[in-house]
RNA sequence: GGUCUCGUAGCUCAGUGGAUAGAGCAUCCGCCUUCUAAGCGGACGGUCGCAGGUUCGAUCCCUGCCGAGAUCACCA
């Protein structure tokens, strides 16, 4: 039990024995005590006046004074209008400081023995990973971590969408103007290598396009409009879908190969194998780099057939119901949706079909109780009609289903990344530029180092300015990619975290070669505001780590992690560590150093940002 | 048009039913003979989109409006 736990139900003890009030512990709101007040800990005594009948003041004087008396740890307490800051005994935090360094494993939950699983990253393959997977893979990536730390047993997937027609546009641009080239004959990546060919069918589609427009059919087409209010540009960019499904030779290539595929041709099947392959490679190098990894990969192609057992199961159930051109559908009106299909009147699967399917199947092969979708947030509409239908089949899994929905990556200017407008940011490119900024500021500073040293020092700069770049946001928030400031070193930013861990790992590295005794920080008895403040924050470590999972959120992480360094930054400029008044001194910050060190590699660790030892 | 999300300093973002709403960037001013200045402090900067309501107390909860985005396919 916390502190503030035991606080809590003091209080609610001592409101219903001083006023005759039955009060629950969980009503007593404390919170740490701002800095420009004395104290550690405040609470709000509003609550409480009406059933004491007095002044706040009165009726703050009179808790605090039964909290002193029967809490061994409260030292004092004052009370400012409705406020009573409690002051809390050195020895307490002493042995607080102790036990966290005792523990390994701070701010991590004992196994809880439930499971969930993360979907993450989840990416088509006939283009190289982007910003907006960037995100995801960041997201869902540190949730797992986090998760795994508050207890579960966290299983890491991803669904590959291996199929379809984006894949095919990549196969048939490579089997007609490939020439047989290799990304080994090109030396260049082997995912870029494909979605190269998806770029150049787009840009061949566009010009077949482009010359159909001016055509007799396509300018007839275009005076007979019913929407008149159309230019002739809007208008051909509102046809261009239907366009393409019915006029584009290149759109017919297309949907024959996709045909070729279903039917098992195995010509198409082993370009197909070897385009993916290609992209798997790709992929690899990508995951590995950012530090990422799965458990177990799912593909697109094992599971869109799925789903049509469950069509039948809720027709029966009556959960779905069959139009006379036998489609299927479901009537979600109750629930604030639409009706919504889930079976064509041809018989084939459309999306959300395969998600049931693939919803109960991944649930056969885990028995996770919780599933996290980390999917960007145009799929909102999806995943709540999604998770619905599968409330209404009592799947065992369903009040655990969660949506980690985050918003669109954009560039300056609100425009969105569009790879056919060669607009996107590769994730590759990505990587080089932001390491490329942290060599030009780390290179005197680690000149000494080796030269594998520099580059893993380097690595883990760049990284963690990226990566705390696009975590430290709420991920419902849209965010704006600025390139400059996504790669800035100084301020808010995972390299001053770093900073600030490099100058605790400094600290423990003279301990151990100089052989410091830091047993004796028992006999420090006057721990400063400043010390103080900072054991508050390392106090607060669980409670942030458990707010994250509970809220599938980790840019409180990173706000914690950020706002602890900010703390133990001031501490190591107001006092001397190593040069202390007194051993005793010297031993207790040591300890706080140590402890901080500890906190923020642990709690960096959660969005998957390594700590350098120097930079 | 319906539904959902967002709206806080010039910019990027935190934040909580409670004390004077906080950081970073930018601008300006200080601080390295002292453990790494990728640091620390200060100044400047706010009608917490607008209007009502609930409350002892609302930036936070409710309603309406305004603005931005997403979505409402026999697409994935």
């Amino acid at each position: 039990m916390s502190i503030l736990d035991h606080i809590k139900s003091a209080v609610a003890t001592a409101v219903s024995q001083l006023y005759a009030t039955p009060t629950e512990a969980n009503a007593v709101q404390v919170n740490p005590t701002p800095s420009e007040f004395t104290g550690d800990y405040t609470i709000v005594i509003f609550p409480f006046v009406r059933a004491a009948k007095k002044a706040p003041e009165a009726t703050g004087a009179e808790i605090g004074a039964y909290l002193q008396e029967n809490m061994p740890f409260v030292k004092g307490f004052n009370v400012i209008k409705g406020f009573l800051n409690l002051e809390i005994s050195n020895t307490w935090w002493l042995d607080f400081l102790a036990d966290m360094n005792n523990n390994a494993d701070y701010g991590r939950q004992p196994r809880n023995g439930r499971k969930v699983m993360v979907e993450y990253s989840s990416p088509n393959t006939n283009k190289p990973l982007h910003l907006g997977h960037v995100r995801n893979c960041l997201l869902g990536w540190s949730c797992s971590q986090i998760l795994d730390a508050v207890g579960y047993d966290v299983v890491k997937v991803q669904i590959i969408n291996d199929r379809g027609v984006a894949i095919c546009k990549s196969m048939y641009a490579w089997l007609t103007f490939g020439e047989g080239k290799t990304p080994e004959s090109e030396g260049i990546k082997s995912d870029h290598f494909v979605g190269d060919y998806y770029v150049l069918f787009e840009n061949k589609s566009r010009a077949e396009y482009a010359a159909w427009q001016d055509t007799d059919e396509a300018k007839a087409l275009f005076a007979s409009r019913t929407k008149t209010e159309l230019t002739e540009k809007e208008f051909f960019g509102e046809y261009k879908n239907k366009w393409f499904n019915t006029h584009s030779k290149l759109g017919a290539e297309v949907r024959d190969m996709l045909l070729k595929w279903e039917a098992g041709d195995p010509d198409t099947v082993a370009l197909w194998q070897q385009m993916n392959n290609w992209v798997y490679a790709g992929f690899d190098t990508t995951y590995h780099r950012m530090g990422v990894a799965f458990d177990k990969l799912y593909f697109e192609s094992n599971t869109y057939l799925l789903g049509k057992d469950l069509v039948e199961e809720g027709i029966n159930k009556g959960i779905f119901y069959q139009k006379e051109d036998s489609s299927v559908w479901i009537d979600l009106t109750d629930a604030g949706y639409d009706h919504k299909l889930v079976l064509r009147s041809d018989g084939t699967s459309v999306y959300i079909t395969q998600d049931l399917g693939t919803a109960r199947m991944r649930y056969e092969d885990f028995g996770a109780e919780k599933v996290v979708y980390t999917v960007a947030d145009e799929q909102n509409y999806h995943f709540s009609v999604l998770f619905e239908i599968l409330k209404r089949f009592e799947e065992p899994y369903a009040a655990g289903l969660y949506h980690l929905s985050y918003g669109m990556v954009e560039l300056p200017h609100g425009a969105r990344m569009k790879t056919r407008e060669g607009t996107v940011v590769d994730a590759d490119d990505l990587m080089d530029e932001v390491e490329r900024l942290a060599k030009e500021a780390s290179a005197e500073k680690i000149a000494e180092l080796s030269p594998e040293e520099q580059q893993d020092t380097i690595q883990k700069i760049g990284l963690a300015a990226l990566k705390f770049f696009m975590l430290r946001v709420n991920p419902r928030k849209r965010m704006v990619f600025n390139p400059e400031e996504s790669v800035e070193l100084l301020g808010q930013t995972g390299p001053f975290i770093q900073y600030s861990f490099v100058r605790t790992h400094g600290l423990m590295k003279r301990v151990s070669a100089e052989q410091i005794d830091m047993s004796n920080f028992n006999g420090y008895t006057d721990i400063l505001p400043i010390e103080k403040e900072l054991l508050k924050a390392l106090y607060e470590y669980p409670a942030a780590v458990q707010q994250a999972a509970d809220e599938y959120d980790p840019s409180h992480l990173a706000s914690y992690c950020y706002n602890l360094a900010k703390e133990f930054n001031r501490f190591w400029h107001d006092v001397k560590v190593m040069s202390a008044e007194t051993p005793e001194a010297r031993a207790f910050r040591l300890q706080l150093s140590k402890a901080t060190g500890k906190v923020l590699e642990s709690g960096m660790k959660l969005l998957g940002i390594d700590m350098p030892e120097r930079m």
